[in-house]
DNA sequence: ATCGCTTTTTGCCATATGGCAAATGTTTTT
DNA sequence: AAAAACATTTGCCATATGGCAAAAAGCGAT
C-alpha cells in the first residue's frame, strides 16, 4: 500500500488518520495476465491502481480490428472514466497485459472517501486531469510521425513496457502492422 | 453572456447571485483570424469561452512543421490546461482560424471564483474532464484508421468546422499531406 | 529433449501516401 | 478591373506501409 499512498500525497496532503481511512477501503487484487479489468458493454465498477505489471485499453474498430488505445503501467490509477463517472455502459476493454497486483476501490467506496475526506475530490481531480492530459501528450504525436519516429519514441516514453508487452499490442497502438513493426525493428538495429 | 450560462449549467446548478458574480467576471472579448489567443513559451493567462468562431491548437514539430492538434469551435472552452494550472510555459499556440467572439477571465478572477462559489469547483472538473476525454476521443481514431476514413470522421465529427478553416491545417490535424487530402476529397466527390 | 502452440520475422508484390513543382482557382489589395 | 498574394489541385515519380503466406524463432507442457 506504500506506493498508493506515496502516489496520492504527490498531489496534496492529507493527513494520517484520512490516509487511514482511504487504506480501510483499498482491496489488494490480482489480475492474471489476459484477464479484464473491465470490460466493454459493462458499467465500470472500480478504480484501480496498478502495483505491478501493465494493462492496456483495447477495443474492436468497425473491421473487427482489435486496436490497443493505450497502456497503463505500475503506479498509476486504472480506471474507465467516462463509464464510472456516468454510469454508462463502457466502450473499450481494461485488460492485463502481464500478471497485475492492483489495488482497487469499489464504486461505493471511492464515493464515500470524497464525501468524506476533505480535500480529496481536489486531490482527484488533480490526479484524472494530470492523466488525461498525459494521455493526450501521448498519443498525439502518434498522428503525425513516421512509424519508426513513433516507435523510438514509444521506447523513450515507455522504456519499462516496450519489451513486456506482444509485438502485436504495440503495432496497433502506433498505428502500423504488426509485419511494418517488425522491420521497423529490423532497421534500427 | 447567454451561451456560456447555458453551457455552465449543463454541468451543475448555481443560483442567480453566484451567475450574477460568474458574469461579472466576464470579458467579451474580440480576436481577428490568425491572433494568437495564448503561446507557446508563455504562461496562459486566461480561461476563454467560444461564442463565435473557430480556434486551433497548434505547434512545430522538430522537423519545423506546423502541426493542428485541435480545433475548437463554439460554445466550448478554451485554456492551455497545463499551462495554466501549473504556471508552466506553454507548449503550443491557441490561435484563432476564423474571427473570434470570445468571454474571458483572467487568472486571477478565476481563481477568485473558485475560491467563491461553492460548488463551482465541481463544475470545472467536470466541464474539464468532459474536454480532455473528447479530445482524446476524438484524436484516437486518427492513428489507426486510414486517411480517407480520417476524413470522413472528421466531416461527421465536426460538420461545422470542416469548410471554415484552410486546407493545410485540416491536413496536419489528420497527419496527412495537403496534396494527398485534396486528392482524397476529389475521390469522394 | 521433444512436440505443439504462439509469436515474430521475412519475402513478394500491391497500394497508399509523400515530395516537389507547376497549374489552376480564389481572395485581397491597389 | 488588374495585379498580387495566397490556397488548392494536379502530374509525375519515389518511398513507406499493407496484405498475405510461409518460415523461423520462442515458449510451455509433457
Amino acid at each position: 500500500m506504500k506506493e498508493l499512498v506515496n502516489y496520492i500525497l504527490q498531489f496534496g496532503n492529507l493527513n494520517q488518520q484520512q490516509i487511514d481511512l482511504i487504506l480501510t477501503k483499498a482491496q489488494e487484487k490480482e489480475i492474471k495476465k489476459e484477464e479484464y479489468f473491465s470490460e466493454a458493454g459493462k458499467i465500470a465498477a472500480e478504480v484501480g491502481f496498478i502495483v505491478d505489471g501493465i494493462m492496456r485499453v483495447c477495443y474492436y474498430n468497425n473491421k473487427g480490428e482489435e486496436i490497443t488505445k493505450y497502456f497503463i503501467d505500475e503506479n498509476n490509477l486504472v480506471v474507465d472514466l467516462e463509464s464510472f463517472d456516468n454510469n454508462i455502459c463502457s466502450s473499450a476493454y481494461v485488460q492485463a497485459v502481464t500478471d497485475c497486483k492492483v489495488i482497487v476501490f469499489s464504486k461505493a467506496d471511492w464515493q464515500e472517501l470524497l464525501d468524506t475526506i476533505v480535500g480529496w475530490d481536489t486531490i482527484v481531480h488533480k490526479i484524472i486531469s494530470k492523466a488525461l492530459i498525459q494521455k493526450v501528450a501521448r498519443r498525439s504525436p502518434l498522428v503525425s510521425e513516421d512509424a519508426t519516429t513513433r516507435y523510438l519514441s514509444f521506447m523513450e516514453m515507455f522504456p519499462k513496457v516496450i519489451n513486456r508487452v506482444p509485438l502485436s499490442y504495440l503495432a496497433s497502438y502506433l498505428g502500423i502492422t504488426q509485419s511494418s513493426l517488425s522491420r521497423i525493428r529490423k532497421n534500427i538495429r
